[in-house]
DNA sequence: AATGAATGAGGCTTCATTCAT
DNA sequence: CATGAATGAAGCCTCATTCAT
């Protein structure tokens, strides 16, 4: 059907989510206010001023990386819902290695980092964060414990907590990677089985 | 004789803390990167050039404002490992308060913003960071689980638990309320309840 | 088929040329501690920050200007030491004048200033000028009195003299014009007549 | 008659002095533009304040200072002109002698220095210095020539002469020492004695 | 489509100088 | 008399962004 792009069109076509992904490697190493239209360019092996063909800003970029990045995020988790077998402790541990694989490497990362440091500056971004990805985690999580409660697993009482405790150590995870890693690295495996055995511990005990 | 204190002297005293204390909300505010010097000096009500008197570059605002953080948080953890009657719960209850309240607000909260977002171009304040404070939080509650160990309270198995995963949420929450405040406060209080429950039940579980 | 040079381009070529002659106008004008980046592109007719495409900082430019006019002088010395025909006084005479030429006025003069005022912090130039420069002159003139030797008009007693002291009148020449042109004008001519005078007849004298 | 001042008196008298003294030093390591009156006070072992207690400006010390080494610069070449004994190769080497002692070393160069970089800016003190020191200067020379012409070792034709040529040796020793000491330091004494030959051969070959 | 050239706004820092003690 | 505190002016430099090719 689609004609074999010829390289021309192809590098056209191609340019926008270079630049990107471009763009994300930057933020990554320096965070959004350090990074540089310079330093961007670079890395996508192109001129400063091409960049402006594509977006009009340094925050417009962001924007792009971030809504880009958002899609891809939203599907997984939509993915993770519905897959779902086994007894809670399973099931509970697969989520959070999801959660775990995109918070500790990847996008998601990144814009954690640039939240927390520059968000003050960008609140349509962070509510689109919180009600675009943080909700539909939330509700994984709570669909996960409903199962519990149903299958007889759980106690009807875990329907009270608030979710994101049993998140939390994963936000910690990725965040103490990100900060600490070069003086002392984290074992993030052993750190999420604990994790994971915790929530689970407390949980089922709740009889 | 010499009169307590003429304000030309009392002025120059108190001006170090004066810019420290203008820097972090500055710092608070906007990030470091972000900040700038008017800015802080503004805050401080002070003129741009006056901050040099007392500090020789931007950089060095922030490790002194850091130290002195920094000493203030150690007594008040070394403090808190001393205080410790009562069981297990009760404990831990108490020390999680105390993280909390410094993590939350205060200026625990700003480094943290800080080192997450800019922490790559200072590794020495970072090195220090991990060293000074985390970990004697972390002996903190190495030593609470010990006490419980002692006292019957807790499984022995509960030694091999990574601690920081039980104080993860309390980063968490403080992160959240800096990010998500606006668009989404949290109820800190709620979330705290549910944070030592979820930890109690699960380590008093494991018998 | 590509036309000889779009206006961009040329400028682009010339750009760097024009920068150096402007700043080497304001260097004379004010040395090069007092030069200001807003004087130099005032005078190249450019803003402030174009100057920054071509050389990364004042210094840069110093450096730069220097080693451009550092060629030119070289092949000129190079030239005159080549061209030598006639009597003692004759040629003497004739080096005598470019050496004139070149420091009373243009670029030799100027870097003179600027060596003599704030030499101490730029060795590495001064070092140079040394070594490719004066050595240059000094071989022009040694060679000039061994050919007067050779021919029997001068001594071999003459090679014992430190050449330097046969061209020091043209520095103090050059100097004056720099210091007092103002209030006391130098008769260059006059003064250049004495001088080859003056060293003639000393070392001619020397049977 | 007058008390043997105490300590602090004499400080007050003192202060004016001590200040020019450093800020010559200063002068002299850094150029004018370059110095700071921080420099200045360091070296004087003072507050930056103080300094404002007895000179308006940085201007101000420069000139206080220069005007205080004229008048002991205009002394010491009438005495100069006064003594007079031997021959015109003797007579000449003696001048020859203190103008190099005090250009070399010495206030004078300090103030040599400054005048060719930033003389621009203060025509007063340049024409002072013309009108005050080198006239002094050209005209013992020129009185020693004269006398030389009296006894008969020197031509009549010596008069037409601008003595100039006869000193700049002597210039050209003391910027010498100053820009290229470090890299290639000048035998002053010898370079001495072979202007001294120089000009005394000149001259006296002119029957 | 792509890029090299150019610039204005703004940040950090230095320093001569004034003010109050 | 002496000084510590404070500041405004000014300089270097970076960087996002526009213009012309």
């Amino acid at each position: 059907m689609t004609k074999p792009a010829r390289s021309h069109r192809r590098r056209k076509e191609a340019r926008p989510e270079e630049i990107l992904a471009a763009a994300l490697e930057e933020f990554g190493a320096k965070g959004f206010a350090q990074s540089t239209l310079a330093g961007i360019a670079t890395r996508a092996g192109i001129s400063r001023t091409t960049i402006y063909l594509y977006y009009d800003t340094k925050e417009a970029i962001l924007e792009a990386a971030f809504r880009n990045s958002v899609e891809r995020t939203i599907d997984d988790v939509a993915g993770l819902i519905a897959q779902a077998e086994g007894d809670f402790r399973t099931l509970f541990a697969r989520v959070v290695d999801l959660i775990y694989a995109r918070l500790v490497h990847g996008d998601a990362a990144v814009f954690f980092k640039i939240f927390i440091a520059e968000g003050q500056s960008m609140p349509d971004l962070i509510a689109l964060y919180r009600r675009e990805i943080l909700s539909k985690g939330e509700k994984a999580i709570g669909a996960l414990i409903e199962r519990g409660i149903a299958t007889g697993e759980l106690s009807p009482a875990c329907r009270t907590d608030d979710v994101r405790v049993f998140i939390a150590p994963a936000i910690f995870a990725a965040l103490w990677s990100q900060v600490f890693d070069a003086v002392d690295p984290l074992d993030v495996e052993a750190f999420k089985a604990c994790h994971v055995r915790l929530v689970a511990d407390a949980l089922l005990a709740r009889k």
